[in-house]
RNA sequence: GGGCUCGUAGCUCAGCUUGGUUAGUGCGCACGCCUGAUAAGCGUGAGGGCGGUGGUUCAAUUCCACCCGGGCCCA
């Protein structure tokens, strides 16, 4: 043992004579009677850590127990069973050390790495144990208190309804952006919010009550309802927070901000006091589905449930130009009650108008229209251009309502109008149409509305007056008829609304609302939205940027019960109005309100005050309208901070956020009202980043809805594989705002590639580290600089990765950094390091060149466990936290995501891919060759492109894992390759056009010595046929293929070419190799004990029994066997002898394990 | 009905911005290999011509138009 290895785990020769007495391990102590001179191989496992996972392997409570320990590599090779061989601990030189964790010695500190739990909810649970006993969450907090602020807004999610899996897709994007920004250092406040008003509060509250409809609930008192509404708003709080906090969610749910909150309410009632002295709140209509008996408005939702079909009259009217009697527009409508209120035509920009004569008339109308409406020999004399037609005035067919003093409409462009039916022509009634409406308010028309909330007719409407407005239509076409402007009349069978309460066909109709002037900022919403970063950027300049271009005003009133009741008091005698801005502002009208002070109707609406205008009698009355339950969620950045009442410092603080994080939907919700209120009351947009996600739908591509009864539960899920893996799958299938479909199957790929992988390689380390009693705290390795290439490249891996994943996640880019890990896991860490480097966790050599190389293995690997924990700890914190703790004692949430570079190497890298590649091909070409791994062979010849070769210890890794004696790197000229030059496409493509596939053939065709001539950087002159083509290098690509009698496998530059020629020395070799593989298997088959010792016994043909012979060393220490004997009589003592085939030839194979006490001296 | 978006192997996705040779990855499948992490791992192969139609171009999965189908939002 080399002076160097004296460290705090000096052990090797000195472990005998220290004992354990002098250590800190413990219970072993009792348990084995301390060092067992005769170490079986075989170690009960004691000791503090629990046998979770080793119960599940076959060798049950029994660690393993290291060949390597006993020397194996100077087993004897003729058969006798020296005393020596056995587990002579005590022979100088053995390295009888940590076999029975007896190594444990004094100085040392004690510590092993634990088993696994049994399961991942086992593991799981306990993280969630360990996070509520010690706080984790606010510790973390504290830990960054007074570092810069990460902002992050939740959007508060609706309590009404049960959290879905889709949910669970929301809050891990959300959580894995603050606990990557929590581990760089930034404090990040996360506080839950709930939006507690809204329709479906009170749907379900109307359910729970059996009533429905506003009569229902007027009937029952507004007091009790909202009563109702209020104790039921949290019945799925419970299961939002338990699902947040079984995936991880770290929120602060002990003071969530409520929108039903008085304070919360007042913070809103503060800003639309502001939207009022800035002069942008108005009282407007609005165009909504309404139904005439229920006498309310609905909801886009319910008014889908209700489509039925109809019949309804279909009539074309013609409408006189004014002043020209004999010139008609053509109009269709299948409305005639709306005809009372037209106010406008629209026509469309983009559709071709004309003119045609018919009975003494001229009919204006879309061409497209022309036949289906004067039949094919119509007399069309002119196109009309859309000039022409804007502003246009006509006289109004029915002019009945005295509030309608107007006798004549405009004509106006319209984009909505086509002339896909009808006559191109749309007439136009705002109070009764949301497009109508719309266009109304563009062009500045009049809204007339002569019917009541009964759908009546107002009882001033000649002829009308009074009647159901559907009742009205045949008395309405009548008229029409008598006035000669009935063009034609027709019935339509067609899809229309219905209340589906009561089945009353729904009419659109315009109804008081209260409205906020955003067109007035829309160039600045535009301003902001174009400086915010969106993820992916093209739904901030398409979905988002078109929604705000053509932005209209935001109406903000909603006729309903449960909502923030809007501050505005009217006069009933004047048109005095006060908005109020706060409690205080109400307390001066009123007097002191309650203790228990609740904003809510209809409370709120029984406070009134005289009206303080000059003169007037009038009585300030609270408007009836509630808030759009938008305008709450958008008001969250202050209202959360009860600002401007309370907080101002933190709400400074809090303002705007550097992210926000929720689903495509809220484009027109809440990114919307968040970027309309801020730009309105702090002139700014109220988030940065926002990154959207898109749905998640079935397996075939449907959307998830109960009544498809498609939703997957996410308890399920989560039982199953664990918030882990679905956290990860979702970031990992891709990007968030492409839809996803529901992939069962991918979640088990998931769990398997990544954790199982990432926990394989855990305990991989675990279990040689606790036989070796390495610990990270030993410090007995080697300064990384001075590890074995293989180290270096791993840890140059570790940093490189650990850089891109933080890179990707500071973009938003979550599946980017998902991936990155994932790859890492699999390809680097455990397919490539672990397995090219497995034998120097149980088998350093004695030399003391090499005598290090397992505790710089173990601390390599150890490091690169503890990094992979800390970048994959914001995607998956559980298993992250469960082996961060274990491996370092410490919380990963409390730790800092990498940003090392020192170790990064890209140099080696490349080299290191460079031997992936070539592996690659080599094992191809062994393949094709038919020449197994096992077989060694003695040469490979290799090429790299651009002619780069390997340095020496790279090409150790590079035959070793192809099992091959030595590698050459030929000159790329040398006969294994052939040259061959394809073309460019791109930089022929230009020059030569429709030639380009003739030059490209005859590039293809080139001779070899040609070729040479374009690689050495000359130019080519190709003649054909009328054409002289100048080629330059830069044409070509040239390409390295294979020729010559190797088996050889190439792609994109690299190259194999094996030499499979095979010599006795590497047949007998192969041949000890195919041994070793059968007594493996044999092991395997009799259910031995990976560590078992054995006694083997070989009989079978000359050659193989040489063979046997020749590498009974090496077959020995392959297989721990204590003794190897060869030949017929060998057999004869063992009881188990099994025959298997090794080429075409019989081989018995007598095997015995080697009983624990029988070597125990 | 309008706006946006997606449609690529049995399944899940990448590529399309800046057109260019035989369109990639993973799962699954078949065959083979390796194994002291092992109900793992590695290699090879089969499998699509990129929803359809038409256009632009020497050249289209990539650009354009229309159509079909899914989704979201708004009506």
């Amino acid at each position: 043992m080399g002076p160097t290895l004296s460290g705090p785990d000096g052990r090797m020769g000195s472990h005998p004579a220290r004992g354990p007495a002098s250590g800190r391990a413990r219970i072993w102590n009792r348990a084995s009677g301390g060092h067992r001179r005769g170490c079986s191989g075989l170690v009960p496992h004691y000791g503090r850590t629990r046998d979770a996972a080793g119960s599940r392997r076959r060798h049950g409570k029994y660690r393993l127990c290291r060949r390597s320990d006993h020397g194996p590599t100077r087993r004897t090779s003729d058969g006798r069973t020296g005393s020596d061989l056995g587990p002579g601990c005590g022979v100088p030189g053995d390295r009888a050390r940590s076999v029975c964790r007896c190594a444990r010695r004094g100085g040392h500190f004690g510590m092993s790495y634990r088993n696994l739990p049994d399961s991942i909810a086992a593991l799981e649970d306990e993280i969630l144990r360990l996070w509520a006993e010690e706080d984790t969450f606010h510790r973390s907090l504290e830990a960054v208190k007074g570092e810069p602020e990460f902002v992050f807004y939740e959007g508060p999610p609706t309590a009404n309804g049960r959290p879905g899996v889709h949910h669970v897709m929301a809050r891990t994007i959300k959580d894995t952006i603050v606990r990557y920004r929590a581990m760089t250092g930034r404090h990040v406040t996360r506080i839950a919010g709930w939006d507690t008003h809204g329709l479906p509060v009170e749907i379900e509250a109307e359910r729970m009550l059996g009533i429905s409809g506003r009569p229902d609930i007027e009937r029952l008192g507004v007091a009790k309802f909202n009563a109702v509404c209020r104790e039921n708003l949290f019945t799925y709080k419970e299961d939002w927070e338990q699902l947040s906090q079984r995936i991880g969610y770290w929120l602060d749910y002990d003071r969530p901000y409520i929108t039903c909150s008085p304070e919360y309410i007042e913070s809103v009632w503060w800003a639309i006091g502001e939207i009022e002295k800035k002069g942008l709140l108005y009282l407007g209509y609005k165009v909504l589905p309404y139904c005439p008996r229920c006498g309310t408005g609905l909801s886009s939702h319910e008014v889908a449930q209700g489509y039925a079909d109809r019949t309804d009259p279909s009539i074309t009217v013609r409408f006189p130009l004014t002043g020209d009697p004999d010139r008609f527009l053509l109009v269709w409508t299948t409305t005639p009650w709306t005809l009372v209120s037209n106010t406008a035509v629209a026509f469309g920009p983009d559709v071709a108008y004309v003119e045609v004569a018919h009975e003494g008339a001229l009919y204006i109308l879309a061409n497209s229209r022309v036949a289906s409406l004067f039949g094919d020999g119509a007399d069309v004399r002119r196109e009309i251009p859309a000039s022409e037609l804007e502003g246009l005035e006509y006289d109004r067919p029915l002019h009945l309502a005295p509030s309608h003093p107007a006798t004549t409409g405009q004509l106006l462009a319209a984009p909505f109008v086509s002339d896909a039916d009808g006559t191109g022509l749309v007439h136009i009634a705002p109070a009764f149409g949301a497009d109508d409406f719309d266009l109304g308010q563009r062009a500045g028309l009049p809204v007339f509305r002569p019917v009541d909330d009964a759908g009546r007719f107002l009882p001033d409407t000649d002829q009308v007056g009074g009647m159901l407005v559907k009742d009205a239509d045949p008395l309405l076409v009548a008229l029409l008829d008598k006035r000669g402007l009935l063009f034609r009349e027709d019935r339509v069978d067609h899809s229309y609304p219905h209340c589906w309460r009561c089945d009353t066909p729904l009419i659109y109709m315009a109804r008081d609302s209260w409205y906020v002037r955003t067109t007035d900022v829309r160039e600045r919403m535009l301003a902001e939205n174009a400086a915010i970063a969106w993820h992916p950027p093209e739904i901030g300049v398409g979905r988002m940027g078109e929604w705000l271009e053509n932005n209209i005003d935001w109406a903000i009133s909603r006729e309903r019960y449960w909502g923030t009741p809007l501050p505005i008091w009217l006069c009933d005698a004047c048109d005095g109005r006060e908005v109020l801005g706060s409690y205080d502002e109400l307390r001066e009208r009123v007097g002191p309100l309650p203790n228990a002070f609740d904003p809510h109707r209809p409370e709120v609406d029984d406070y009134q005050w005289a009206c303080r205008a000059d003169g007037c009698k009038g009585q300030m009355r609270r408007v009836p309208q509630v808030l759009d339950a938008w305008f709450d969620s958008g008001s969250m950045p202050f209202a959360q901070w009860h600002y401007p009442f309370e907080n101002q410092e933190l709400f400074d603080r809090h303002f705007p956020a550097d992210a926000i994080a929720e689903g495509l939907d809220q484009t027109r919700g809440w990114f919307y009202s968040l970027l309309a209120l801020s730009t309105i009351l702090f002139d700014g947009a109220a988030y940065r980043h926002v990154l959207v996600n898109d749905l998640i739908l079935d397996g075939s591509g449907q959307k998830m809805s109960k009544s498809k009864g498609n939703v997957v539960d996410p308890w399920e899920t989560i039982d199953r594989y664990g918030a882990d893996v679905l956290r990860f799958y979702f970031l990992v299938s891709s990007n968030p705002w492409v839809p996803k479909r529901w992939d069962a199957d991918a979640l088990h790929e998931t769990n398997r590639k990544l954790f199982d992988t990432l926990r394989s390689t855990y305990r991989f380390f675990s279990l040689y580290a606790g036989l070796d009693g390495w610990s990270h705290e030993a410090g007995n390795a080697r300064k990384p600089a001075e590890r074995q290439l293989i180290d270096r490249w791993l840890l140059s891996r570790v940093d490189t990765v650990a850089a891109g994943a933080a890179r990707a996640l500071d973009d938003y880019d979550l599946t980017g950094a998902a991936r990155r890990i994932s790859s890492f896991v699999q390809d680097d860490l455990s397919n490539w390091y672990v397995r090219a480097t497995r034998d120097r966790f149980w088998a350093s050599r004695p030399d003391s060149s090499e005598v290090l190389a397992t505790p710089d293995a173990f601390a390599t690997l150890h490091h690169a466990l503890v990094t992979t924990a800390r970048i994959l700890a914001p995607l998956a914190p559980f298993l992250s936290d469960w082996l961060h703790r274990e491996l370092t004692g410490e919380s990963v949430h409390l730790a800092r995501y990498p940003d090392r570079v020192e170790s990064r190497d890209p140099e080696l890298e490349a080299g290191m891919d460079d031997v992936r590649r070539l592996a690659t091909l080599g094992r191809a070409a062994r393949e094709e060759a038919g020449i197994r791994v096992r077989q060694p062979l003695r040469e490979l010849q290799a090429v790299l492109p651009g002619g780069r070769s390997l340095e020496e210890s790279l090409v150790d890794v590079l035959s070793a894992e192809l099992n091959v004696k030595t590698v050459v790197f030929p000159r790329a000229d040398d006969d294994i390759v052939r040259l061959s030059a394809k073309p460019d496409y791109g930089a022929l493509g230009p020059r030569f056009g429709s030639r380009t596939p003739e030059v490209a053939r005859a590039i293809e065709n080139l001779e070899t010595g040609q070729v040479q001539a374009l690689r050495a950087g000359d130019r080519l002159e190709l003649v054909l046929d009328g054409l002289v083509a100048d080629i330059a290098p830069t044409d070509v690509a040239i390409l390295e293929e294979a020729s010559g009698d190797l088996v050889v496998q190439a792609e994109d530059g690299y190259l194999v070419g094996l030499s499979t020629a095979l010599d006795e020395e590497l047949l007998s070799e192969g041949r000890a190799r195919e041994i070793v593989n059968r007594v493996q298997r044999l092991r395997r088959e009799s259910e031995f004990a990976v560590s078992d010792r054995v006694r083997l016994g070989i009989e079978g043909p000359a050659i193989i029994e040489r063979a046997a012979h020749e590498h009974a060393a090496y077959i020995g220490a392959e297989t721990l066997a204590v003794s190897i004997e060869v030949g017929k009589e060998a057999l004869a003592e063992f009881v188990g002898v099994h025959e298997v085939d090794i080429e075409r030839g019989t081989v018995r194979i007598g095997l015995a394990v080697v009983r624990d006490d029988a070597s125990a001296g």
